[in-house]
DNA sequence: GCAGGCACCTGATCGC
DNA sequence: TGCGATCAGGTGCCTG
């Protein structure tokens, strides 16, 4: 499940390949991926439009803020950015380069032909369960730099020049919803998934139920802190993967699965104190702590 | 304005 | 063996 680790793994991956590239052609294979996560199906003039939008055009680079990936296109011997190919991985997807030649994997959605120098590369969006999508958009500026129009309301992720933490703590500190909830706002900090943010709350002994309103800000300092050193921990060995669902842009998995303490680990033993890892559910998602390491707030 | 819940989507797993 | 139900989760949208 692609987290900030994970997300920044695939663009440099993607950057490496691809940067300098000229879009040659894109396929389409199946139009869902242009549509939001809400709205899935799209008309065939949206299908031309990317097809048209992106065809013509060079990569200068590939950025990220949070889990949100994307492409800066120019055109012309400027090469100015003037737009961006988002990338949403969603839970599933996967941005894998290939020899034009190699055979398609059966949930491959869409391609990009590219050419650089001699060589000639395909770019293949990969999403078995079509959370992810793409869409070529406008670049405007949003927390100090220049990022596609609709991931204006993502903040900064804490492996940005421009993160804040004191700022985020002032605002997760107005937050009256569960901190585990919290964590996963992507309008307060981007990159934080479900994952690392039941690693990040272990690591800092906070339950997931505390209500950073009522909870000291030296905790939520720590917990903050916390979130962006699991995420530094993961990226340092190539991010997480449970299965074949998350592999980089040469399909290898990351190793940080093995040294997940909490997650995906209810029932268990924890690693820290011998209790047992529990689960709940917070805002629809499954949620594993230990209640001896992470005592439940008083106010409960 | 804020918080919670649901839809989107597919494949694995489970129970019958 | 085959079928249906359930679960997993990131994001956008809707509702209270």
């Amino acid at each position: 499940m692609p987290e900030l680790p994970e997300v920044e793994s695939v663009r440099a991956g993607v950057h490496e390949w691809t940067a300098g590239a000229t879009i040659t052609g894109a396929e389409v294979i199946d139009p869902r991926i242009l549509g939001t996560t809400s709205r899935r199906h799209v008309d065939a003039s949206a299908v031309d439009g990317f097809i048209t939008a992106v065809t013509g055009r060079r990569i200068i680079a590939a950025e990220r803020r949070g889990k949100f990936m994307w492409l800066t296109l120019g055109e012309g011997p400027s090469l100015a950015p003037e737009l961006s190919l988002l990338v949403h991985l969603g839970m599933s997807g996967q941005l894998r380069v290939h020899r034009a030649e190699d055979e398609a994997h059966r949930h491959t959605r869409a391609a990009l032909r590219l050419e650089r120098g001699d060589e000639s590369l395909d770019l293949r969006f990969v999403d078995q369960r079509i959370f992810g999508h793409l869409g070529v958009q406008p670049l405007v500026h949003a927390y100090g730099r220049l990022v596609p129009a609709s991931a204006t309301h993502i903040a900064a992720d804490p492996l940005e020049a421009s993160f804040d933490p004191e700022s985020v703590v002032n605002q997760m500190a107005l937050k009256r919803t569960a901190i585990k909830a919290a964590l996963l706002d992507q309008t307060l900090v981007s990159g934080i998934g479900n994952i690392y943010a039941d690693e990040a709350l272990f690591r800092a002994g906070i339950h997931p139920l505390a209500i950073p309103a009522r909870t000291r800000r030296s905790r939520l300092t720590a917990g903050l802190d916390s979130a962006s050193s699991v995420m530094a921990d993961a990226l340092a060995v190539g991010g997480t993967s449970f299965d074949a669902l998350y592999v980089n842009v040469n399909g290898e998995s990351g190793y940080f699965d093995r040294a997940l303490l909490v997650y995906g680990r209810s029932g268990q033993e924890c690693v820290r104190c011998g209790g047992r890892i529990e689960k709940l559910t917070i805002g629809g998602r499954g949620t594993h702590f230990c209640p001896n390491c992470q005592r439940p707030p008083r106010y409960r």
